[in-house]
DNA sequence: GCCTAGGTCCCGTTG
DNA sequence: CAACGGGGCCTAGGC
């Protein structure tokens, strides 16, 4: 039967403890909430973030981030667990005991993500044709000087200045609310306005007619066809 | 020692599970994903959520929502979790032998949660004021017609038409570019600009110019004091 | 430290 | 069903 004490010391020593058992929350801090009684699994993890989770859905009821300080305490002969930082507040209070678990899990591996937004401007930068023939993106150090607000800057066929902004899915009214106030910000800076092209795999209704009346252009554009191209230039690469 | 087949007996049941054991994870989908082998927890609940957390860090490194469908398999004498929707694979294949847990977690307490816009909105309902002195908000039914894009549809002072955006967190320049959209949809409806008041606790510096460059009105508006005013007014609604 | 933008965001609500 | 916006969003990157 292992006890606080226990659930102290694994935590000092880097292991990833779970509570079992049925408490209440109390959470203050950027709003507030309240859970009543109710059976669920605490994690708390090595870098002391802490997630309560329920019997069902993929997101805890309640959390604090990593780094939270971490007191275990008593009330009333039952466990209570304060999660707390500069802010914020969590307090979950076991009313009966709980059964707790610790694991030492060693994980040093790399996680890999493919297909994000970077890895469009990775294909488009590798084949700006994506964009449309003639497109030539600008070189990276005036894309950086640009950075933050549009995905690609560059010239199309006939040396028109084109902001270029990449979306995973299908793009949505703000996506080209975005686009636009870009162009405008340039137009007022340079005195005339670039092109603008919204490159994703498809719009909403909404975006289609925002986009007629800021005169955004669309570009289909998937994510998949872009990692196909990011593989050919790879192949490619790796044959020269 | 629990079994593959009382894992399948246990989520059958309505039981949460958690792997714990070192384990290779796979991710098609709307993106793709790659995790060396590592030690993990991988918890699947009785929606059939699954998520897969290493031992560090508030969000899990891979998972499929509620409803996916759940396989557990042996390959090479090692068990391997599928989990599957229409468009998207999971696979999560232990490299050993995994300790396999089962939880009846029961629990229907409510969960309450305050100071979120929706609570603004009621608080602003209930003391208008709390825009500016004179503002009335339009009645409930005028203001459905409008739901969705803006939050409150009023009359100030003047009789002039108002349309105010709450934020319960610093007001960004999204933010303002929403508000503005929604302001020149009414202005090409009705042929008249509605004044627009952005409701927040602060504004970000960027937000801030946007709102000088389309007149958008701040007003400084936190969560804490619309919070205030509701437990007024419903204190004053249990005195009468 | 603030601020911005992405995310397999998830999630609820509405048309 | 799509679509739109909130969230204690979290997280990474810039400045």
């Amino acid at each position: 039967m292992l006890t606080l004490e226990d659930a102290r010391k694994a935590l000092a020593k880097g292991s990833v403890i779970i509570f079992a058992g049925p408490c209440t929350v109390v959470y203050e801090g950027r709003a507030t909430s309240r859970l009543g009684v109710g059976e669920r699994l605490v994690l708390i993890k090595k870098d002391r973030s802490i997630l309560v989770h329920r019997p069902t859905g993929h997101e805890p009821v309640n959390w604090q981030p990593a780094g939270s300080m971490i007191d275990f305490l008593t009330e009333n002969g039952l466990p209570v667990i304060r999660a707390s930082n500069a802010n914020e507040l969590l307090k979950i209070s076991f009313t009966a005991q709980p059964s707790l678990m610790v694991f030492d899990l060693r994980d040093t591996a790399e996680f890999e993500m493919y297909a994000s937004e970077e890895d469009m401007k990775k294909a488009v930068l590798a084949k700006p044709s994506l964009v449309e023939p003639g497109f030539k993106p600008l070189e990276e150090e005036r894309q950086v000087k640009r950075t933050g607000r549009v995905d690609i800057l560059g010239l199309d066929a006939l040396g028109r200045l084109v902001v270029v902004e990449l979306k995973r899915k299908p793009a949505t009214p703000e996506d080209v609310r975005q686009l636009s106030a870009y162009v405008e910000s340039l137009n007022s800076e340079f005195g005339r306005k670039p092109r603008a092209i919204l490159a994703a795999p498809s719009t909403t209704k909404a975006a289609r007619r925002e986009m007629e009346k800021t005169s955004v252009e669309f570009r289909c554009l998937t994510p998949r066809r872009c990692m196909q191209v990011l593989r050919e230039a790879k192949g490619l690469d790796s044959y020269l």
